[in-house]
This record gives structure tokens, C-alpha cells and sequence, in this order.
DNA sequence: ACTATATTTCGATATATATCGAAATATAGA
DNA sequence: TCTATATTTCGATATATATCGAAATATAGT
């Protein structure tokens, strides 16, 4: 009759899913990590640098401070990595 | 150099998606969802009756007018569907 | 028609989120 | 070391969200 109760590991399981869909909810931040996506592959092929949140910023269009805010958030949720190297490469 | 500039539809369907996740993000939502879909799973071997929003309540412990609100936002985001007949069934 | 049960809507509230501009910090190159 | 550029942090604000309980509505069975 019941469906299953959830046990602890489901449960943390569902909190860091839940993570990551709230990381992509918003849309700009969907754009922003579209926009990394695309650029990382892009760059992958070409051996070009990689995408800063500047050159992110250029497309889409926010004030730089909010990118780098949300770029945290998908760094937290674990959806993208960053390097450093003067300009933050992705 | 640049990373693709979106046309039009594909804004749209950034649009849809980012609605989509933010459906999901929602760790109550989330769980809702995952209720409703087991539940539904196991009754159409059974032929039981589909799990009614009052018995997803019961399942998680929250106000029924809560349920109800997500369970509206699950629909709008069209991740899940619903017929009634006397108690609502999904 | 009446009653019990299921579900939705309403209005309120507390909390979270997205966003900005300014200030702080970091790095590269002269 | 000084400067220009890139990035992050801070503080403020406006908007959105989750949640509740109560009231309204719907349905099934008597």
C-alpha cells in the first residue's frame, strides 16, 4: 500500500539533487553554465584559452559581480571546476 | 572565439529546462515527485489505486494545502499529470 | 439532501534569492 | 613597485518562495 520511506542515504541523495536542480533553475544562471559548457568544449578542440567570467559576462547580459556570484553557486553544487592563472579559467 | 550567441527557440526551451529544474529544486517538491512517481509505478502493476495527495501527506509530513501548492508546480513545469474521480488520482 | 472526507484556494508571514554598484583583492606586465 | 585589468566580496533592496491554518469547494456514500 505505502511506497517506500527513505532512508538516510536516499535522503542525502535527494538533498544534493535538489542542489544541483536549484543550481540550474534560474536562468541566467542555466545561461551562464550553458555558456561555460559550450566555451570549455569549444576550447578543449582548439587548445584556446579558456572561458572567463569577463568573456562569460560579455554574452550574457548581467553585471560581473552577479556572474561571479552565480558561479559560486555552480562551483557549490558541484557543477563546474575552476582554475586560476591571472585571468580564472574554466 | 565567441561561444554560441542562442536564437530564439533556444531560449525557449532554456526557458522550459530552467522551469523544469526549478520544479525540482524544491527538496518537499523534489520529494513529492519522487512519491508520486514510485507510487504510480507500483500501482500500475497492481492495478491499486494511484496515490491520492493524502496519501502522499502521510508520507511526508507537511500540510496538506502545502501538497497541493506543489503539487500545482509540478504540473504547471508538465512533470506530472492528474485525473480525479473522487479522490484525485495522479 | 446530509455528512464525512478529500482537495484547493486565500491571506499572511517568514525566509531565500537575484541583482546591483562600490569597494576590496588579486594578478600580469611595465 | 606601480598600473591596468580581472574577479570577488559587501551591503542594500526588491522580488519570489515555502509554509501555515482557515475557509471554500468537491465528491461519495448514506
Amino acid at each position: 500500500m505505502q511506497c517506500k520511506p527513505k532512508s538516510k542515504q536516499d535522503k542525502e541523495q535527494m538533498e544534493r539533487l535538489a542542489a544541483a536542480f536549484k543550481a540550474l533553475s534560474n536562468e541566467t544562471r542555466l545561461a551562464v553554465f550553458e555558456n561555460v559548457r559550450l566555451c570549455s568544449a569549444q576550447s578543449m578542440k582548439n587548445k584556446n584559452n579558456r572561458p572567463s567570467v569577463c568573456n562569460i559576462a560579455s554574452n550574457i547580459d548581467i553585471s560581473l559581480s552577479t556572474i561571479s556570484h552565480h558561479m559560486k553557486e555552480l562551483r557549490h553544487a558541484g557543477l563546474v571546476k575552476c582554475t586560476r592563472q591571472g585571468q580564472t579559467i574554466l
